[in-house]
DNA sequence: TAATACATACCGACGTTCGGTACTAAAAGG
DNA sequence: CCTTTTAGTACCGAACGTCGGTATGTATTA
């Protein structure tokens, strides 16, 4: 394939054609090879001047992933207007109602047989959004009196544990019926930490994203 | 090698073998003749005659990690004399209190670059533990009156993965001090379900565990 | 003698490397 | 202003070493 006078098209098409594969087929069933032939005349040496190596791109894409998601974080986070706690609950609303949410959804990753994918978001949750955009809005919370908690750090690492990983239907393949119950316990769990924030309209989003990725499939 | 009269012991020395490098070098950086090396004498015939594959291996290297645990809840699930909540509370106390977890924990698995072993760990606690010992145990509870919950499945999930997964110091390698807030967080989030059974001692014998591991390191 | 426990030689696929080519854009020269 | 040079970048694809796995052989046990 001729040269082309913007790179960073080719990166895009390595790393949307990575993507998908990694989703279809999981990464470690996902060959350097299977992407070269799913891009369109593009050779191996193409791939490793781009990345370093297979790996690479896998934080490539995972990062590609949590970047928006993160801006939008980020944000919330630096709003002046609102106190902790709504900042927390319109993180909720926020997140959900990204219209990025249903594509990703569409695309519908497949987990299993995809433990690095599934490892790099988990690590990404606890070592990323938990300390940089959760932790922060708790402990204004905790300033300004809307949030109580003696363990800040601990409780952003659980609600944000439990919200990406746990309530994620796409990692656990949970019906529409299985994502409202967990959505349920998920307030009551918050409701005891004095966290009520989740009412019916962040219910209805998240099932109805479950009811979008179960159609899919 | 000669030929064992017990095979058994031959299995047991390629797992013992496997697990431990495995915990050191993480499954995929692990390789079959990385396993063959470290076995004194045996050669790759030997392992391929007792296990159909590598991944096989891992299954049961976290079979063997599991199963003395599952044993032990199995038990506590049957025993009639308790009601719900109080199962719940022995559970935590024994599974802490047994001696082979001062072994485990002071081998000090490596879940950095060890994305597949954590993932098995993730499913046996979801699509196992869960279901087949904490679930009877809820819905008993919910019989007997000690455990009010709508949605005990998703209860179950979520107390076994927060406990097994989330507050597990090798897996977030946390030092002393986080498991002890953690511990507290947990502690309020049982105690915002009605479950009022972590107790100082088991958060004494939490903090203890955290302590041998982080000695070791 | 049949089945089992292992050894050895070998296979194709994999991720990665590397010498090389083709193109581009800017500097240099006319 | 136009051409030539030059240096750097985008890409190619054969080759390499290692990997997980297999086929076959051999000695031991039941």
């Amino acid at each position: 394939m001729a040269r082309n006078k913007h790179p960073e098209e080719t990166v895009n098409l390595i790393l949307d054609t990575a993507f998908r594969l990694f989703m279809e087929k999981g990464y470690e069933y996902t060959s350097v090879q299977d992407i070269i032939n799913n891009l369109g005349g593009l050779s191996k040496g193409a791939i490793y001047h781009h990345f370093k190596s297979k790996e690479d791109i896998l934080y490539a894409v995972t990062d590609r992933m949590t970047s928006e998601s993160n801006k939008i974080l980020a944000g919330i986070r630096d709003a002046s207007s609102l106190n902790g706690k709504d900042k927390l609950k319109t993180i909720f609303k926020m997140s959900l109602n990204r219209p990025v949410m249903d594509d990703i959804f569409t695309v519908a990753p497949n987990f299993n047989n995809n433990s690095k994918l599934l490892f790099n978001i988990l690590n990404e949750t606890i070592y990323k959004a938990a300390p940089d955009y959760i932790l922060p809005i708790i402990k204004q919370g905790i300033s300004d009196g809307s949030i109580k908690t003696e363990y800040p750090e601990q409780l952003a690492e659980l609600i944000i544990l439990v919200a990406n990983v746990w309530m994620n239907p796409m990692i656990f393949d949970n019906t529409k019926e299985e994502i409202y119950c967990k959505c349920m316990v998920f307030r009551q769990m918050m409701d005891g930490f004095g966290l009520d924030i989740i009412d019916d309209e962040i219910l209805d989003r998240i099932t109805r994203l479950a009811d979008i990725y179960e159609e899919r499939k």
